[in-house]
DNA sequence: CTTGACTAGTGTATTTTTAACACCTACATT
DNA sequence: AATGTAGGTGTTAAAAATACACTAGTCAAG
């Protein structure tokens, strides 16, 4: 035990949630853990937070390290620090969320974990520790951040088309929106631009694409601007 | 050093913005630092949390021991951790703020503070470690939340008048608005009740007291409704 | 006890925003 | 050439937000 301190102190930790979509639903990236406790269970991916290091990295180096997911948007979600969330002793965990295009991300189990899969949001069963708790906090901030804010971008790829951002606002709303209406707001809006390209590859209609103005989207969420969509 | 772990882990803190209210201007609950580093400094309120302890309850101890302030509605800001924050090695800090009623609450300095006093937000020159940074996250947030929900009840005494209400919208969203308007939005949003009564003292025309009635408001929120009022 | 100063309280008309709604277009497949 | 499928477009009615001015109650001063 070389490390000694005056008083004694909690563990630290950070957890990551990453909501990814899929045609289907909203998914989940989990764990099997490769260690006590709860070896063998399914959890968030997250880790021990190293002195010296920054939240924000070790979030990022713990979700590289057991999913192989690196370089997305990371937004801190909260602070869990009930005594009794770990069975071992006092951990405090800083939680961090993302979303991500699930196709782009297909995760590959590493250090500390046994496996790593996407799991249907609706279909997760009971997580290690308190990881049921902090994925509720998690799904209800992308939720009211998604009404709030056109976050979707972050999810989508550099180009995207109107109906592909459509139906992510419709999956994680688990709601239905008018085509017109939908575009005639976005539009209004002045965050996109429109590019003169077309999707390439698809059975069908070609949809356009645009790419997001995120100097013109700043402008207005520092202005407190109103950006609810839905 | 009687604490040893087997990894290192760094020290964990817990900070209070307190936003208060009175007649003039948005006010900061400030503790002058009675210990090293930074003694003698203006800071914001907080200390370390002991293993066992709930964040949330750290909080509440490390606020009433330093300024004296009890049962107040805290919630959770975010969590600050960069490594270079505090000079000693590091300390990450989860901070905490809230809104009162600056009347209700005058501060008496105490536990490992010299003083503690209200500062008027506009006025705070620099503060111990990265308390500015911590502030104007503070302060961004106290506006948000202001904009998307009427969290302005947890400021105000039980029973209360619309002009009080709205005067503190205005001060924390430094606007004005239409006292008919304003009126007319927030009646319509059933989350208040009528008393027969009003007020008593004053040296004008008596304005009519209201109640919050936060089980209408709960369900409001929980159905995802759009709460803005300005 | 009348008047003036001050704040509480109320209604309507206009503009803006939201919501509801149906058809044509482009392209790929058969 | 015909069919299926997803992309794209405008208008109208309803609802919400905004702008705006006077009356009512109370106290204090003259």
């Amino acid at each position: 035990m070389p490390h000694s301190y005056e008083y004694p102190r909690p563990a630290l930790t950070t957890d990551c949630i990453i909501f990814g979509l899929d045609e289907d639903d909203v998914k989940v990236l989990l764990i099997k853990r490769g260690l006590a406790p709860f070896k063998g269970q399914w959890a968030l991916p997250g880790g021990f937070l190293r002195p010296g290091e920054n939240p924000d990295q070790c979030a990022r180096r713990e979700l590289a390290e057991e999913t192989g997911l690196e370089n997305i948007y990371l937004e801190q979600l909260y602070t869990f620090g009930e005594p009794s969330r770990d069975p071992r002793e006092h951990v405090v965990t800083i939680a961090y969320f993302a979303l991500v295009n699930l196709l782009e991300h297909p995760p590959t189990a590493n250090t500390d974990a046994d496996d790593a899969a996407w799991f249907p949001f609706d279909e997760v069963l009971k997580l290690a520790f308190d990881h049921d708790k902090i994925l509720t906090t998690a799904r209800q901030r992308l939720t009211a951040k998604l009404r709030y804010t056109p976050a979707a971008f972050e999810l989508l790829p550099e180009k995207f088309t109107l109906p592909e951002l459509q139906n992510l606002f419709e999956r994680i709303l688990a709601t239905s929106l008018d085509k017109r209406n939908f575009r005639k707001k976005l539009l209004k809006l002045g965050i996109l631009i429109e590019t003169d390209e077309v999707q390439q590859d698809p059975a069908r209609r070609a949809a356009r694409l645009y790419l997001f103005d995120r100097a013109a989207y700043d402008d207005l969420s520092s202005e407190n601007q109103d950006l609810t969509l839905v």
